[in-house]
DNA sequence: ATATAATGATGAATTCCTTTCATAAAACCG
DNA sequence: CGGTTTTATGAAAGGAATTCATCATTATAT
């Protein structure tokens, strides 16, 4: 029967590259790994490892549990920390996973807190996921997500945080800048600036530019907020964030924000949890905390749309 | 440390909800799970279970387990799945290299009806290799090799697939389409065009020009078989290609085709492994169903040597 | 109430599986 | 060709899981 040492086996050998110094990480010996791969190779009928000169190489079957060895040991782990959490009178560990580059600052505003509250409670914040956040969240590779698209799916439930609109951010200079509304045509000849996601999970293109069947004249990927933003002041392109985020760099740097569109672009944040998990205190602790954070206020100084915000 | 009969047995007694049916299902004594989950207690430092009358009930860290339980042992039970049906031969992978280009029609043909019967196994064929396909073959980079050149390397065998002939192809405007037969001098202020390969590894050059001391005037690399073959029927360029592929488009383009030297050029089509594969059984399957797989019959429509093909 | 059945807990003994030890075989490196 | 590194293997040792026998507790039936 396959068993977690042999994954751990596995996974060493595969880390390490050979069966001598993954006994060592072990602490067992060299002759310990061989024999157990070698029941486990009997029981599974099929071998895992071949020799390839000295060393070892997977088999196909043994790639496949090398996969299986990554994941389960992780879960393995994280059963052993929670129990360990619980072993030690608090609740255990949460893990958010955040499906929106400019949440980051607003994000850090609930978790200060929050850390204080539980000294115990560990926080554990993940931007990268293999397929989805949804994906993430309902695998239990993260408790919480934080995402502007709550796609359904069964097991989950979503709590709206709060409403905003992403709105044009331009250089004041920008001949538009005295305008209060954008509209696609308009922007045919920009370089839009994004963070690096993908086309389909940006909302100015598949919101505002597409239905128009219109787009930008080029598109490129920046990382970071401040640098993203000091772009387009220095009118290197445009970009579109959240009302919020723009209210707090319409001070520092020179820069208009216009609507997108006669309505303006409304997005809602929500926050995603399995609805089935056991309600430990912390989490709905977190959950309320979040909802009681608003995004910085908006100082009604800038231009153009932000302002007029509800 | 927490292993996968820890999490089976509080599996079995949360479904079941008393240690002694547990055990049963089990096959182990009703102490031995006793004494197990005293000791996972002891170890994570925290009460999984206890008692309420004379049955048992969840803590929360117990109720924690019990989720950590389900999703684990539902991936192992996967895993052994997988890995069982590694071991029956029915999942798998298959690398295929090519080292021939106008093969990829014939390819095809094998390929979809495979699919069809392993619909576990993925195949990947790959045309460019940083050395050779043979070295390709030995380092286990591909698994089998389809190639007319089957160079000896210790540790492979290769089985023959199908003969056919080089034959040249013309534009049929050409002066030279009305003969049998091409020699290399009538050739020598021709345009060669062919797919982009090595010149050591085109057979026209090395085993027909060469010998004869002769070269033609220009050659041109063309990837794309359509695209060749229509260059040839405007009259830019010569080509040599084998024949079954040249009876493909005979009723298509205006192109004749010529026997290359008095015997033409014969080749063979080779499918090669590593002789010491674990013999998966879609692997032999592969096999037989390449050797089933002639070419596309030659309708003898066209010109010169293609009909008289053996 | 009391006997009876069902269930879990526990310590000691035992069994079985894992690990180690010692050694061989193979492969790489100068 | 030795020296080194690495894996494979059989036998022996060690240790952890399991069983056995028994007790304690609680529910059920009479």
């Amino acid at each position: 029967m396959l068993e977690r040492t042999h994954l751990a086996i596995i996974h060493e050998v595969h880390r390490l590259g050979t069966l001598t110094a993954a006994a060592r990480t072990l602490n067992l010996s060299q002759s310990a790994l061989s024999h157990a791969i070698r029941r486990l190779e009997q029981q599974a009928g099929t071998a895992l490892l071949y020799k390839h000169g000295r060393r070892l190489r997977f088999t196909e079957a043994g790639h496949y549990m090398c996969g299986v060895a990554e994941r389960l040991l992780a879960q393995f782990d994280h059963a052993e920390t929670i129990l360990g959490a619980f072993a030690a009178g608090r609740k255990g560990s949460l893990r958010i996973g955040v499906e929106c580059h400019p949440c980051h600052r607003w994000l850090v505003r609930v978790v200060s807190p929050f850390l204080a509250r539980w000294p115990e409670v560990d926080i554990d914040i993940r931007r990268e996921f293999q397929f989805s956040g949804i994906a993430a969240l309902t695998q239990h590779d993260i408790d919480m997500l934080i995402t502007p698209d709550p796609l359904g799916a069964a097991g989950l439930c979503f709590t709206p945080l709060f409403g905003y609109e992403m709105v044009l951010v331009i250089s004041r200079s920008h001949p538009l800048a005295t305008q209060q509304v954008a509209r696609p045509a308009d922007l045919a000849d920009e370089i839009l600036l994004s963070y690096p996601v993908k086309d389909e999970r940006l909302d100015i293109l598949s919101l505002f530019f597409t239905p128009a069947q219109c787009r930008p004249r080029g598109h490129k990927h920046v990382e970071d907020t401040e640098i993203l933003l000091r772009m387009v002041a220095a009118g290197r392109g445009i970009s579109a964030i959240p009302d919020w985020l723009a209210a707090e760099y319409l001070n520092e740097l020179p820069l208009s924000t216009l609507r997108l569109g006669e309505d303006g672009l409304q997005k809602q944040l929500y926050i995603g949890r399995r609805d089935k998990d056991r309600p430990a205190p912390f989490i709905d602790c977190f959950l309320e905390m979040a909802k009681d954070t608003k995004p910085a206020p908006l100082r009604a100084q800038g231009t153009g749309a932000a302002p007029q915000k509800s």
